[in-house]
DNA sequence: CGGGCGGGTTGATATACGTCATATGGAAAG
DNA sequence: CTTTCCATATGACGTATATCAACCCGCCCG
């Protein structure tokens, strides 16, 4: 099965990552010291346009989402984008950084939905009521650009390919979701824990980041959380993975030693 | 805590109920034998519109819409509707009856992601990607309006507040997930079973029929499916629920005892 | 420097649910 | 009417994962 089958997180993500540091016209090296300074940051020279919302778009029209985007100063791990109960205003793209959604029940249980990595949009959950229903951390520093949905909403119905693209992203994320459930009704604890790794890896390899070695941005706990399972468990697997010689772990620092059979576990 | 609360199913249900035998304008009787008749009924006087796409619209608006939807024959029990691979083109919005929405894995294993009642919409998987991912079969006999999807983007572009009610749709089937993502994580077999239960009296109660009496148009092995738990557990969850005179059971037929009792193992 | 603390790992034990097997009853098929 | 078959139910048993507990390590803070 080709890296492409593994849907539930992959569409997320497709290619690029942050803007790193470069020149820019007059030939001044840019956001050397911060990769997550915003301010000088548009639509245009981002290299995630290729799979954020500019990818359905002409340049003109790039323009134009370009002038309703926002972007603030980076965030700090922890820093919240929005409190579920919040009204809700905006949606989000990460530029670079991680970020968990996560719901509260009411007897203050938390749920993991989702982490998003660069490029990715994150917030769409609030469009159909009037506060938004989960709420959104930084994982790490990160950058984030805010996107005032009523704007949006606007443009849409001008630039009917930014309707379109819109729609596919809101239906990925309800096919993503369904994937999840899958996994959750029907996967073993090292199947599951299998195919957030490869799905990591391949968001990272579209990023033109390594697919082998990479930083876990987020906690044992969150990824139990967000697998339905203890973080026990995931300790737990996490080391039968490093003496079967399939994963060399530490800490957060992942190196995928064998990823054919990561992904024929994930593969279910 | 309200039964509104119980988000993750209910929001789709709302009102009212499949348009029943009636006098049309000409003081005929319609319909008198088969409820699940198609050929007479149009948007502006379904019984359903209160909470289907027409709610969002005006009267001539409505109009519109009515134009594009395509109204079939009666679907017998286990005909499909669309197939997992077939060309995406429309969304459903069920009449009468009841629908079950299911992907099937590489290995064949059968996964159910939703089941859909009168004035529920369904098949908006499809929307972000070429073909089908989803598959959906009548669970009984049931009506279904076919609404081609690039005419209701054509219509959406001219009419704002359906573009509006279709995000908040989209964005609900997303919550919705997240609630049952939640559900297949934290909750145990009785608080599985009692949510469903909860969810379809309420759904039920909000089409003005009966809430503590109706008959279930799932087998057991479906609702194991989609609450990730086997036959087994199902049918002994039940058993338990009759010992603890929660429910009343006869096969299909069910009877809510303890609405109470239900709704607060339901409210994790 | 020492203590506390959060995150992670590992082990021993408990348990909810799955698996396998068998039974029943109604519906469809012949 | 009999046979077959499918859905449902119920019991015995196994097991994956949760739970509880102890421990380690790096980090912050007094």
């Amino acid at each position: 099965m080709p890296t492409d089958d593994i849907r539930w997180i992959d569409d997320r993500g497709r290619d690029n990552d942050y803007n790193p540091p470069e020149l820019n016209p007059r030939g001044i090296i840019m956001e050397a010291k911060c990769p997550h300074s915003a301010t000088t940051v548009n639509c245009n020279d981002c290299r995630m346009s290729a799979l954020c919302l500019p990818m359905a778009l002409q340049a003109d029209e790039i323009d134009r989402l370009n002038r309703i985007v926002e972007r603030g100063r980076p965030l700090q791990r922890n820093e919240y984008i929005y409190h579920a109960g919040e009204p809700f205003k905006s949606i989000y793209a990460v530029r670079s950084g991680a970020v968990k959604g996560f719901t509260v029940n009411d007897e203050g249980v938390e749920q993991v939905t989702g982490f998003y990595l660069p490029g990715e949009i994150f917030g769409m959950d609030g469009i159909g009521h009037p506060n938004h229903i989960n709420s959104a951390v930084a994982l790490e520093t990160a950058a984030i650009c805010e996107i005032p949905f009523s704007r949006l909403e606007e443009l849409s119905t001008q630039i009917p390919s930014l309707q379109r693209h819109f729609f596919r992203l809101m239906s990925r994320e309800i096919t993503n979701d369904q994937q999840l459930i899958t996994m959750l009704s029907k996967n073993s604890a090292e199947e599951r824990i299998a195919t957030l790794l490869t799905s990591i890896s391949a968001r990272n390899a579209r990023r033109k980041l390594s697919g082998s070695r990479f930083r876990l941005p987020m906690s044992r706990a969150d990824i139990g959380n967000y697998m339905g399972l203890t973080v026990e468990t995931v300790s737990r697997v996490f080391s039968r993975f490093q003496k079967q010689d399939i994963l060399s772990v530490d800490k957060k620092e992942i190196e995928i030693l064998d990823l054919d059979r990561l992904r024929s576990m994930a593969n279910t």
